[in-house]
DNA sequence: GTCATCTATCTGTTTTCCAGATGGAAGCTA
DNA sequence: TAGCTTCCATCTGGAAAACAGATAGATGAC
């Protein structure tokens, strides 16, 4: 009896994404190689992990149990191949950081320049990935570590620390018909809302989403230069808010159900695996005890 | 970067066992499969865990700790599985028990006596298994569940309990060098002791060896014909000794070192992957509670 | 110096896992 | 109800990984 961590990995995935498909596609496998790592393993247990009376398999209450140990022993697995990468005790000569650009830049100023002067020679390279996923760039190595909105799950190779609350605050242009008072919230699902474009497949492409009818813009800057046209509404932050040309044309509705500041929540996430060296420790420490403050 | 469980059995068998070629014969492997997953485990960690200095491989502090953490990856994939083999629950057919001999038999008739009334279709058998280690009987699958003396390591597979503690006493002819009144340690040494044979090759084959000279013997009672023929001394438990023929050739010197009992712990021991049937769960149960008591 | 034992490497074979194709079924929508 | 999309289990051919066994060189015990 084998076991492997390749078969818990693929009944994890299954378990989560809710389909052995869903999970190929997650794991970069083919559909077959999941549902055979699954079937292998139920065999090598001697128990059904996954009910196939319907379409998409269902957890068995034995695959509940299971799931759960077998989610503990990735873990594991992750905590020592971390560990390992602990032993490379060098300072690392390449620093990637993707950064939402939620985060608000002016805390950014001070951190990088402590970072300078503790590690003049490593070459830092930070990313505002606004069309890409944050987390998948940490999880396919693409940077080292990634400052992010919080999400309903990461995958399991990622490490995840809050890091503070940014507010969001609703805008439109001074002639949409939301620049009024009391405004309701089925008023806000009738207007036309402009969200931020992702080519992600992730679920974030779809958060903050109210309105029935939405335009995806892959830009800021460009979003609120629509809204002070009076296209859509659009969720902004302080201080993107601030510095657009655009300021004086934005109003903040008379939200009837909201004090009007939506709080989002940033993680700073890491690969697990990955070698952490002494510049990213430094890093993560720093901007996990940096508390972003909301009164500017 | 993999990391699989067969790297991470290979790494722990080779730490424990001293050398590839004893982790080899202990998972039953080539030598050169362990030397390879050990090589391939230390580039996918990207740690060196073994220093080749020596002709057998010693840990390198990295190894060390690595070593823990292997050992708690495996052992969480040990319980995973055997969680799974608790879905069985089915009443197993057979049932075969290894009982050391150092086990009171009297204990044993009432103990059976129940699990006949409980389990009047299973199939028992009951193995005293002399010329054999009991670890290793349970560890293949000869065995379900075993009764032996305490170990300074067991194979990580296998679960244990202690059950209880036997007194044995050192005895030799009455016509022996050692049958007078204040016998010191030194004099044991000096004197031929007579041990019990396996044709094992764990450290239990020098359990209890305290003199240069020794013979090896498969028999309880031959031990103690040869004891009583003044050939050597030898330890024994109260109810060997009260049912061996030879009982009155038998005399106890006058240890001025100790009270003449040597307790020894006996454990039960199991193997967390094999499923456990409801028969097994019972007998497991009962040998766990029923304290061994030293007075008879 | 001899012998036993160990490790790393190599080779050929076996085993395992993979992607892709396919058929059948479930579920959604018009 | 029909058509379409998506999913799963199975099959096939190929690739990768792991294996056993052989071997050379080195270490260590006697």
């Amino acid at each position: 009896m084998t076991v492997s961590l390749d078969q818990l990995q693929a009944f994890v995935a299954a378990a989560e994404a809710g389909s052995f498909s869903a999970a190929a596609r997650r794991l970069g496998k083919a559909q077959s190689a999941v549902s055979t790592q699954v079937s292998n393993l139920e065999t090598d247990l001697g128990v059904q992990l996954f009910s196939r009376a319907t379409r998409t398999p269902a957890l068995t209450p034995a695959g509940e149990r299971i799931l759960q140990e077998a989610r503990v022993v990735l873990e594991r697995r992750e905590h020592l191949i971390g560990l390992a990468s602990s032993f490379e005790q060098r300072i690392e000569s390449r620093l990637i950081v993707a950064i939402d650009e939620l985060y608000p830049e002016h805390a950014l100023g001070a951190l990088f320049a402590d970072f300078a002067a503790n590690f003049p020679h490593v070459e830092l390279e930070l990313l505002f990935p606004l069309m890409e996923d944050v987390s998948e760039l940490v999880r396919n190595g693409a940077a080292d570590l990634g400052v992010m909105w919080r999400q309903e799950e990461l995958p399991v190779e990622l490490g995840f620390q809050t890091v503070g609350w940014v507010p969001l605050k609703l805008v439109c242009g001074r002639g949409h018909p939301l620049a009024k008072e009391k405004v309701e919230w089925e008023e806000l699902k009738r207007h036309r809302q402009i969200l931020v474009a992702t080519r992600s497949t992730s679920s974030s492409k779809r958060r903050l989403r109210i309105a029935a009818e939405v335009w995806w813009v892959e830009s800021h800057w460009v979003i609120l230069e629509m809204v002070k046209h009076g296209i859509g509404w659009a969720f902004a932050s302080d201080h993107v808010i601030a510095a657009s040309p655009a300021t004086s044309d934005l109003v903040m509705p008379d939200l009837q159900f909201d004090a009007g500041d939506w709080p989002v929540a940033l993680e700073l996430v890491w690969h697990k695996q990955r070698p952490h060296g002494p510049a990213a420790e430094w890093l993560r420490a720093r901007l996990g005890s940096t508390r972003i403050s909301t009164a500017l």
